[in-house]
Parts: structure tokens; sequence; C-alpha cells
DNA sequence: ACCCGAATACTCGAAGTCGAGTATCAGCGC
DNA sequence: GCGCTGATACTCGACTTCGAGTATTCGGGT
């Protein structure tokens, strides 16, 4: 997989609006707040302009006109190139065609969460449930609103997918909620009886150390895998 | 929501090793390893060290013994202090309690695809889908093996959690290529139309400017909205 | 006629990210 | 006893990211 020259999807969001036709960097800006795609890629001026820079660099769109009007700043209008247009082509094709590994932060959470006491992340957990339905029902009311505006559903499925993400993650959240609250998952009794003993004084090195002696037989899982 | 003063996740892990016991970088990032964490957080040497300064210039570790072993580079060892840990249990919970606005490649994609036509977009999704479904049965592979090895089910809960996600992934994507091939999606049949324009030699511009004259009554819905 | 806030159009530098590169040592086969 | 691979333990600097700051103009109210 040849790596991109330029790799922040903001990038490719300049691309998509200078394949329409030229502009300035600052109207790039305004064109993809109107149409809402700062919501799908993140746009702050500072990396909108290094960015532009870079496509220059690398040949992918070129500068036309930089002309001023009164005593403004200097506005420099950008124009594709046709390897501009190519990459932008080949890139968005593997965006769609290849699912690529994204670090969710409640996936470092669930890694981590050992370090605090199984009931405590529990609530946690719920709090998140909670505020996961609140944010569904907002996207809920916007569709609607958009729906009434007439908007094709074609430029709602950015939003129906994160809207299909969340709704996934508040499915397995509650799961895990009812789990951890009803002690099923395997691990859990000897995860709540670390934290009594740790709470009680004794260090977690010492458990770990002779896991067997300080949690019974369940203990042993806590040891290295032959 | 007071920002933290190290930003980096794999701060986080670093935290969560040094709670557990003084250590040096260098063995946070096999203790990590080992753990399987690093599929959860990005690590990476540049970022441990980058990191580890940052939090000690915080105060939330400190160096305890540096010291050598023959002519090896020297080797910090840092503690976790009081702050840290308070830091550590603040963050690991508010990243549990609290969603955050994640910008996932896909939506990106998803944004952007009408610059490709619908039958292309189709074709593309269709590939990650078969991706998708080929990691899927990876993780399966992966859990019953870990299984076998009696290793605890709370050891694989955040592995858990990415192969729930990309199951959602999967089942939206399947549902858009399909919605796309039938041709129900609103919008989809202009958007198609516009692609066949495109490739007749019409300059895109042009349709956008008088969408009625070239697409008929169906145009409308690419007028801004009232 | 003047003021104020919003919009226009960027600039700048501090901070963070990244991964290839460097140097040493331990064990193992031959 | 010699070379090789793999582990140990970091360093470096080019590149990115970020968002607050700057300077100007426009329009609407009083």
């Amino acid at each position: 997989m040849a790596r991109r020259r330029v790799g922040n999807p903001l990038a490719l969001a300049v691309l998509s609006c200078l394949a329409e036709r030229p502009m300035h960097p600052y109207e790039i800006s305004t064109t993809l707040r109107e149409r809402g795609k700062e919501q799908s890629i993140k746009l702050n001026y500072g990396s909108l302009y290094s960015v532009v820079d870079a496509l220059q660099r690398h040949g992918l769109i070129e500068a036309r006109e930089t002309g001023r009007e009164g005593r403004r700043p200097e506005r420099t209008v950008y124009a594709i190139t046709p390897e501009g247009l190519a990459e932008f082509e080949g890139w968005l094709s593997e965006l769609l065609s290849t699912p690529v590994k994204e670090y969710l932060s409640l996936e470092a959470g669930l890694a981590l969460m050992p370090a605090l006491a199984p009931d405590v992340v529990a609530r946690l957990l719920g709090v998140r449930a909670d505020r996961l339905r609140a944010q569904l029902r907002e996207l809920d009311a916007m569709h609607d609103e958009a729906r009434a505006k007439g908007l094709a559903d074609l430029f709602l499925v950015e939003s129906r997918y994160r809207q299909h993400m969340l709704a996934a993650e508040l499915e397995f959240v509650e799961q895990m909620v009812s789990d951890l609250r009803s002690g099923v998952l395997p691990g859990v009794k000897v995860w709540a009886r670390i934290h009594e003993l740790r709470d009680g004084g004794v260090p977690v090195e010492e458990i770990f150390a002779d896991p067997v002696r300080h949690l019974g037989e369940e203990g042993r899982m806590l040891l290295p895998p032959r």
C-alpha cells in the first residue's frame, strides 16, 4: 500500500472541493462547513493551510491567481492538477474499500478498566449509556429536521453511519453493564476480590506474585499461560 | 471538562503500568505488548519517550534511579506520584463514562462518496464487506484460541468490543450496498445521472448552476434549502 | 455618523507524532 | 571462538497538528 504523500483526511476534502472548481483555502473551509462535512472530517485553520501547502509541494494542486481586494489579506486561488485528481479518486476508493485499524477511546478504556473496581466500572459505563442514548435522540431529531427540509437521504449517509455505530456501541455497553452487575463474565469475581484486598492494604504486586495464595484456585487464571 | 495536560492515550497506559510498580520506559513498552494492550493503544517509541517526559514535567511521575549495566544505554526507572494516580483514575473514569467524537475513516469516505459514480461506490463497499468478514473470522479464531489457553473473558473485553463494532460496520455496509444497487435510496438516481452527464462531457459546475434544466424536477433537491 | 459584532482570510510558534536509526549485549549453532 | 539473530534501550529530527491571535471589512442598529 503506497503511503499517501499527504496523510490528513482534510487533504482529501480539499481535493474534493478543488475537483469541482478552483477555490482559495478560506472558501474551501466555508464550503465544507456549509455542506456539514466538518462533522465527518476534522477541520481547523492551521491544518488547512499546511495541508494546502503540502498538496502544492507534491504537485497535486497548483496556485492560480493570488490577488487581494482592498487591504485584505492576500487570497491565493488553487486548482487541482491531473495528478491531484488521480490521487483523489485513488484515495477515496481506498477509503471506501479498505478498513483501517482505528484506535477508539472506549477500546483503550476497556483495555485498562481492571485498574478500577468492577462496580465502579459498571457505574461509569451506565453513565456512558445514558449519554449515548441522549446523542442518539439528538441525531434522530436532526435527521427528521433534515428530511422535513427536503434534503435527500444521500447527503445524510455519513450521519446515519455515525448513528448506526453509536447504537452498536450502546448495545455493547448495555450488555457489559449487565454482565458486570450479574457477575456472569468469567474473571469478574477475581477482579472484585483483588480490589477488596487492595483496599484492605495488600499491595497489588504481592497478589500477582502469588495469586493462588491470595485468591484461591480462581487466582490461577492470572498466572502466565504456558 | 478540564483538558488533560498530557493528551496521548499512551500516557494513560504508562500511568497504568506505573500504578502497579516502578518501571523504566522500555519495560513499560514490553509489558504493554505482552498484555496485548498495543492492539488498543497506539504504541511507538518516539511517542513513548516524549510522553514519559511530559508526564514527568507535569509531576505525574518522577524518576527514581537511573543506572546502567555494562556499556548499555542508560535506564531511568520512573514511579507514579499521588497526583499521577489521581490523574490516572480520573482520566480512565472519563474515558469510560464519556463518549467523545471520533473521526472514523469510513465516515469521511461516505461524506465524499458522491464524487464517484454510485455503481463504483457499490463495488468498493462490496470489497470492504469482504475484508470486514475476513477480519471478523480472524478475530473469532483468536478468541477461540485465547479461550482454549484459559485466558479469562475479562482480558478479551476490548477485543470483543472491536469485534462488535466491526460487525456493526459490516451490517451498515451490506445494507448500503444493497440500497445502492436497488436504487431505493432517495437521491441515487440523480447522483447516477450527474455522473453520466459528466462522463458525456458536461462540466459539473454547469449542472449545479441549473440542476433542473439538466436533471428535470428531481434536480430540484440540489438547490439550497430555503 | 459612529460603534459593535460577525465575517473574511490567514499567520505563527509551541507541542506532539512518528518511525527509522544507533549501539550494546546475550545466547546459540557450527 | 566467531558470527548472527533477536532482544535491549533509547535518540533524533523531519514533519504535522493545533488553536489562539491578527488585521481588515461589512452590515445593521441607534
